[in-house]
DNA sequence: CGACTTTACTTGAAAAATGTAAGGAAGGGG
DNA sequence: CCCCTTCCTTACATTTTTCAAGTAAAGTCG
């Protein structure tokens, strides 16, 4: 983990689709030491894999929330319930204190949050967090 | 935006770096077809980018903490202080309510972010959450 | 010191993927 | 019916990747 591979994770961050050979010129290396080196960090599980950035209000998603959410009761049926709601889940984190979750959503109107929240209201308790900018 | 786009979206965000070829196997295409959608949709805004996902216990920042940021004075203060710690900072959203952030960091240890949050504590006020778990 | 190994890189050729261009089929509108 | 657009395919030239040697520097150990 020198210099160099920090560039490559800098490069490769930016655009991770990116030619070998570019990424070579970037980081002053040939294709190969570039792509020997990007083996080797993907081996070593610093590199765990490659995603796509996508616009979610252009996938009708405009509506970006967190919620902390406060569980007294057994926490299953809540894990259980935002299962089920697969397309609106960004990611649920665990967090410190006891029953607590930072739960990251996205929804195509505050309708949608509105019926959400309904439901959830039946397993956990919430504070609603609406992100208005990044 | 049908179903073969949902399609690709989804298999990118697993491996943004998979070949066009492979794309459009998966997606019962030939490669040239899958390529020209992807091209498509990187036009019309839906695809913004590319990046990797990188271990960042293993680049040094084991620690994972989510801070709920209010302000009562001017933000100014806050917002030039994040822009120092640049390699702690993962995200700084602005959320509903009056001078509200929610701000995404990681740490090398607690012993850093202790130092970190005392420096937070002359531009705002907050209440610290560690991610425990995804 | 000297022989051996390891690591990181380069080079060149073969194999694979990409980009380009031309063309065909399906669907819509005048 | 004809024309146009969209979406896809095929074929081929170009670029990239992969594979196989090979070099050079640095570390190891008798």
């Amino acid at each position: 983990m020198d210099r160099t591979d920090h560039h490559i994770l800098n490069e490769l961050s930016q655009n991770s689709r990116i030619t070998m050979k570019e990424l070579g010129e970037k980081v002053h290396l040939t294709g190969q030491a570039a792509s020997d080196r990007v083996a080797k960090l993907e081996e070593n599980g610093v590199i765990e894999g490659y995603s796509v950035n996508v616009n979610n209000a252009k996938m009708g998603y405009p509506v970006h929330v967190f919620l902390h959410i406060i569980i007294h009761t057994a926490h299953k049926p809540y894990l259980s319930f935002i299962e089920t709601q697969q397309p609106y889940i960004m990611n649920n984190y665990r967090i410190s204190g006891d029953g607590c979750y930072l739960l990251e959503c996205k929804f195509p109107s505050h309708e949608y949050v509105d019926t959400f929240l309904k439901s959830l209201q039946e397993h956990a308790n919430y504070k609603l967090s609406i992100v208005i900018n990044k």
